[in-house]
DNA sequence: TGCAATCGGTTCATTATTTGAACCATTGGT
DNA sequence: ACCAATGGTTCAAATAATGAACCGATTGCA
């Protein structure tokens, strides 16, 4: 690993649940040397991706990636088109849709919208990190990714969320062959026991799988007509975004579309 | 310079005006081997701080940015914040408000809030990269700032915008002066010929600038009355503002306030 | 009060990584 | 057909990253 991939790998360990990490805590984290952590941070810190705390003296993410994400946003306006389609799609099933972005080796959330349609609704985090074993999203998206990428996460530690989180790799694959199929993706139970998914992946203009759409409600819920509208609806939206940033869905993606 | 601040400097190429840019003509931005800055984007691109265009092989910043925006915002509700204080602001003085924040030697803007009062207007440029010595902005975050910046700042080429621009770095430093007796900078179309520009610092916990919040208006409109308004409510705003972040003016910063 | 364990930050000889000139294979213009 | 760009690659030489040990300052505990 480069020096500076390591310098930005200290920037992964930035989450929710811990915005404000001490220096020797996030060297333990990396996995880096506590010298190398701090000439890194302050290479960070220069450059403002990172700042400390005014009281304690702990690192959190800096203003420079406020910057840097404007200047994407206008190249790249997909974060305005996602929330577009994603308030369409929430308003079209009543039920809450997302949308999450892959990142080398991980998968985050990007945006969300709620229905206000039920009292009772799948809540998402900011930026959550979706595992691709548990999640509709992350099965949408490895059933698109390249073989070398499959082995790699399935090789992983598989964390057992739930008592239906699959975490056999062979059944995991089997999985992925259905989905590459339907060009949807289903968990029942496997990431939050009381919430069914769909999902579908979304491509960029190399028809690489970047990101998927996905679509969550409570099991409860549930019933013939609501997953045949999901599955119709989030079709629809996931393919239509899909072309609006100028991607292409793979060969043999069209499936769905004729079964229609 | 390290290597982390190399790859790091690549990312600031990027601008509105220059989304998108080759790897030859990025190592010649800045000043790296050809080689070299392949390297380093290619561990940006790992990490997905850039990612290449579909059709040519450009680079342009990546997804990753974003998530990390995102964590930022629910770390420091900055961005929240300052957006609406923009708003109020510009509501009150029915001109153009804007939010410039300080990142390394540079000082950018982060937001900004038009009033639909007035047919013409100021108008900005998301994530625009402001002079210190040519905007009212730079020069009250340059008024605050520690001595070894100034000199750094002032004894770099300034450019002469428009006939108004200083460029003396004598007369500057006397313009800072005032500026710091005042806690108001002013500017008069040092950067755009006909922009009347005020601005007021805004201070960290410990007492540094930050930034700066400004309004800009017209030359023609500016009236004794408006110019009036505009320091009392761009005062109010910067220094609640700087309060509900957790900041503190420094010592001998309340001149303004008592002159009230 | 004093001990021990942490913390953030610093040092410097050792080591491993980065570096850059030269080199492809392509592409687009003349 | 040529020339001048482009993105990408190679490898010996040079440079920058590394990490164990150390510092002073806090913190928690007895």
């Amino acid at each position: 690993m480069g020096t500076v991939a390591k310098a930005l790998s200290l920037l992964d360990h930035f989450s929710r649940n811990r915005p404000e990490i001490g220096l020797s805590e996030l060297a333990r984290l990396a996995g880096l040397n506590k010298a190398t952590a701090y000439r890194l941070l302050s290479e960070l810190q220069q450059g403002g991706f990172v700042e400390q705390t005014g009281t304690g003296r702990e690192y959190r993410l800096g203003p420079a990636v406020l910057r840097l994400a404007s200047l994407r946003e206008t190249a790249v306006p997909l974060r305005d088109m996602a929330a577009q389609a994603l308030q369409s799609l929430s308003d079209a099933t009543h039920e809450t849709a997302h949308l999450s972005l892959l990142q080398g080796d991980r998968l985050s959330m990007l945006s969300y919208a709620y229905s206000p349609r039920h009292g009772t609704r799948v809540t998402m985090e900011d930026a959550q990190i979706l595992a691709f074993h548990a999640t509709s999203s992350g099965l949408a998206v490895l059933a698109f990714s390249p073989p070398e990428m499959i082995g790699r996460i399935l090789s992983a530690p598989l964390e057992k969320r739930t008592e239906e989180t699959l975490t056999d790799p062979a059944a995991i694959r089997a999985v992925l062959d259905g989905v590459r199929r339907t060009g949807i993706a289903e968990s029942v139970g496997g990431f939050e026991k009381d919430v069914h998914s769909h999902a579908v992946p979304l491509f960029d203009a190399q028809a690489r799988v970047i990101g998927a759409m996905a679509v969550a409600a409570p099991v409860a819920r549930m019933t013939p007509d609501l997953t045949a509208l999901i599955r119709r609806e989030l079709w629809r939206h996931a393919t239509g975004l899909t072309r609006a940033l100028g991607g292409f869905p793979p060969d043999g993606f069209t499936a769905q579309e004729a079964a229609e």
